[in-house]
DNA sequence: AACCAGGTGGAGC
DNA sequence: GCTCCACATGGT
């Protein structure tokens, strides 16, 4: 990987490892899109555009590139976790189609009220949700709304999140913004280790296994996670063929089977059947 | 019109 | 520990 910040361009050279639609479209992140011929993502409070110039490279201008080189986490290098999973020939066609995936580090408290908004949720309709909070809640730019911070998000009411669109979870969403926002429960939690990290978050109301894995992989790079939903249910039936029902124990046993590489192995996974469903 | 969606919390065993 | 079930909301 190549990677020249250029004033306000990044240009980024080796697509082998790193592909903007399979990274953005694998599910781990809400607000992006493509427009004209490039894509576009907002974090937090920053925004940034991806044009594909070469075969193999790629031009992200954005509002803050320091930042994006961290979210998209373009210094880890990719080829030793691919040449480790291709040992699990389940792999082996995801990986194929989702060449070019890469594992985003994104706000914790996005990712906790994104997560959260998940539950038992269609996908255009958690952007949806999320589009409106930061419309109404969240700074206004050229390029969009940011997401809210912490301190803006205390402000919104149960009515305000029903309005949304969050459904039974708003009181959820309300509940555990109070708690962010009254305790130091963030500070601590980056502290811990990935089980009491997982511990900590089950006590915020909303936050079950599957959202808290999502927070953990998503936010905290922890890899040592495989988030069980209906799609990995599928996989877990489809090609592993599992027997087992209880996802906590289906997780288990996937954890089991890829370790500390876990994550990566769920995100290609989720991919490849979203895609394949298509 | 039922059924389902990136599940979770609570009740009852 | 486990198994049910209700929970808003919108799309098919």
């Amino acid at each position: 990987m190549i990677l020249n910040i250029e004033n306000n361009d990044i240009c980024v050279l080796d697509a082998n490892e790193f592909d903007p639609e399979s990274t953005l479209t694998c599910g781990q992140v809400f607000r992006y899109g493509q427009k004209d011929d490039y894509w576009w993502v907002i974090a937090g409070e920053n925004f940034a555009k991806i044009y594909q110039t070469g075969e193999k490279n790629y031009k992200i201008v954005s509002t803050n590139p320091n930042f994006f080189v961290n979210y998209f986490d373009f210094n880890k290098d990719y080829a030793k976790i691919i040449t480790e999973l291709d040992k699990f020939a389940v792999l082996t066609e995801p990986m194929r189609i989702g060449r070019g995936i890469r594992l985003l580090r994104q706000d914790l408290v996005e990712m906790i009220v994104s997560f959260i908004i998940s539950a038992c949720n269609r996908i255009p309709r958690i952007q949806k949700s999320l589009n409106m909070i930061s419309e109404h809640f969240g700074e206004k730019h050229e390029w969009g709304y940011a997401f809210p911070a912490l301190q803006e998000l205390s402000k919104i009411t149960e009515a305000d999140f029903k309005s949304f669109g969050c459904g039974y979870r708003s009181p959820y969403l309300v509940q555990t913004i109070a708690t962010l926002t009254s305790t130091d429960f963030l500070a601590q939690l980056v502290l811990k280790d990935t089980i009491s990290a997982k511990k900590a978050l089950k006590a915020l109301p909303g936050v079950g296994d599957k959202v808290a894995d999502c927070i953990l992989l998503f936010a905290l790079s922890r890899f040592d996670v495989f988030p069980v939903d209906t799609w990995i249910h599928k996989v877990y039936n489809d090609e592993f063929g599992g027997k087992e029902k209880n996802r906590a124990k289906i997780s288990r046993f996937l954890v089991e089977t890829f370790g500390s590489l876990s994550g990566y192995a769920q995100q290609y996974l989720f991919y490849y059947k979203r895609q394949k469903e298509k």
